[in-house]
DNA sequence: AATGAATGAGCATTCATTCAT
DNA sequence: GATGAATGAATGCTCATTCAT
């Protein structure tokens, strides 16, 4: 309906996406998926025999395109600072980019589905970030704290940046908030 | 119905406080707070026309709730740097000894009902916070970047830092990753 | 809406007899039972939670008219066979101005509702047939051959009769065939 | 799919009876039938237009499987007598052995799916059982009572008696139970 | 003010049927 | 003929909200 797609399932899929981050999961009716992805409403369930399971691999396409847009380019990356300065960067920009699916992604952090998806799983996409803190805590040049700590405020203080630039219009200085950010992130976790 | 309250309408608050917490917003019928309450469902609406209207009321007392949270003890330290790791401190206890109503708050930031509820108001009850950052960049002891940026990142630090330890169980630790966590948000976020 | 009802949840036993003799159960959507009752759909389920709790109740209610039916003036018969005798021309006389009523008791047998519906239950209202089958085999009175069987056959070729006489059109010979028939299954039952 | 089929045709007939007798009709999706039967959804409504159709034709292969049932050995009976005790015998021992298909078959007497079937043609099945009543009749060895209805009551005394057999797990005494109360019916039904 | 029965729009899901391949 | 993806009307049930008592 909104144009053409490939197949169905995807168009399903694009259109969760859209609906669920702009309404929320329960505020947003099977009905109007379908409508919105332009099919059926039984084919809806024909894909995802159920509004759960739907939610669940929407959010794992979503994580999914996050990890991948997190690490575009990072084989070029020689330091570690340099690696996990690309991927700050490309989180916030990717954030920018895509609010919806991030804002979808969150929505996962604080609804009774998180405990219905495998974490681990989830985490499984990660890897190559706890990859990197691991080595950077081995090698000395991070603090020597819980490994998945320093993972969680990493992600935290990232989504905190993308919020404020997209809050309050701040698109322009992006570059330097980026970089500003990074500095006082790196900083604190880098050993002294 | 759990214990006496005083009036109905704190009986109300009290009961959403905990569904909400329990179940969240769109899995908890109006009908099933009011029975928690011990009132009749139409008493409800009438301290509460909406649903929305009494969503937005708890979400008010809750962050009250955590504001104060946060200043115990606060008139009683001296430097910048003391305040803030006491308000660091006493933001984590809580959030571990009330993670439901933690939960409850987060539920906001990643919900549609983010935009209904007026940013300005909530934020009100955090003017301390917002005066200590202005104060200590102004002070020349924080790094002179985008003051709410500075809010957002120690928020969503130590957001991180309660979620990592109930998650994992780490609650025997709690000092030292307080402590931790809070010299590397501190060295990050001050002038070096 | 059809005409007055004391009271809703009434109404509504009688919609669902009526629709569900006609219609069978799941033909019959509570929709239309509650339009025929005259109350909103929700009202329905507030007296009835499912569907299968008021097939239920109906059923029930059904077999209890029946029962009050089959026993009027049975205290002025003095011997066995003129109990019987009463009890057999009280049925058929019932089931011919009840029609819909007899057809929806007869739903259950070959339903697999049956199974759900606890057959002790429903059969302590023709504790008095049992009573007097138990009677007349003890009096020698009656083939001393198993007491249900002696129940079921009874019961199964009046609804023949009934089922005869309606489909036939024979109303106007039914004092006969009821006589009649029941000299036939009498002379069956009874020791010759 | 279950075994080897003639024809998909077949195929679907057996898997009907199957699923109809073991679900209900309106308990049995099309789709469950045409999977049963190892054909496509498609295939089913090539031979059968409706789900009504499917189910008419399903009801007229049981009835004729059962007509069947009922005669085997009938030519080689001499007296009236002995052939409606064939008869008897013949029916409660397949009833026994097809209890699901005897279901079906009763599915049909209470449900609204009776009146869209033509009586007459299914009746026309059992014209050796009106021609036996006919002529035990004309011969004065039967009651000069309705014929049809002698017929009604054979039949449903002798449901009664496969209901009790199955019902109170008495196949052991199947005998003396098809003797016991085939002398019951017949000397009732009989002329004294 | 308080009550809770009543309301009816709304929702997830099912399934008989169609039709392009 | 055969297939099975697609369709969308229909259904049982929920729940925010109203209102007579």
């Amino acid at each position: 309906m909104r144009e053409y797609q490939k197949d169905k399932k995807e168009a399903i899929i694009n259109a969760s996406l859209k609906l669920f981050t702009e309404r929320g999961f329960d505020n947003t009716p099977t009905s109007m998926i379908s409508q919105e992805a332009g099919v059926a409403t039984g084919t809806l369930f024909r894909y995802y025999p159920t509004k759960e399971d739907l939610i669940n691999s929407t959010y794992v396409i979503a994580k999914d395109r996050l990890a991948r847009a997190m690490t575009v380019g990072l084989s070029k990356e020689k330091t570690l600072e340099d690696k996990v300065r690309l991927i700050w960067g490309n989180t916030i920009r990717w954030g920018l980019q895509n609010p919806q699916e991030l804002l979808f992604l969150e929505q996962f952090l604080s609804s009774p589905y998180i405990t219905r998806i495998t974490e681990e799983e989830a985490m499984k996409k990660f890897a190559f970030m706890s990859d990197l803190i691991e080595e950077g805590v081995t090698a000395g040049k991070l603090r020597d704290i819980h490994r998945g700590l320093i993972f969680e405020i990493l992600f935290s203080a990232n989504r905190a940046v993308i919020r404020k630039i997209s809050t309050h219009g701040l698109e322009r200085q992006t570059d330097e908030l980026i970089d500003g950010s990074f500095e006082l992130v790196w900083s604190g976790l880098s050993r002294s």
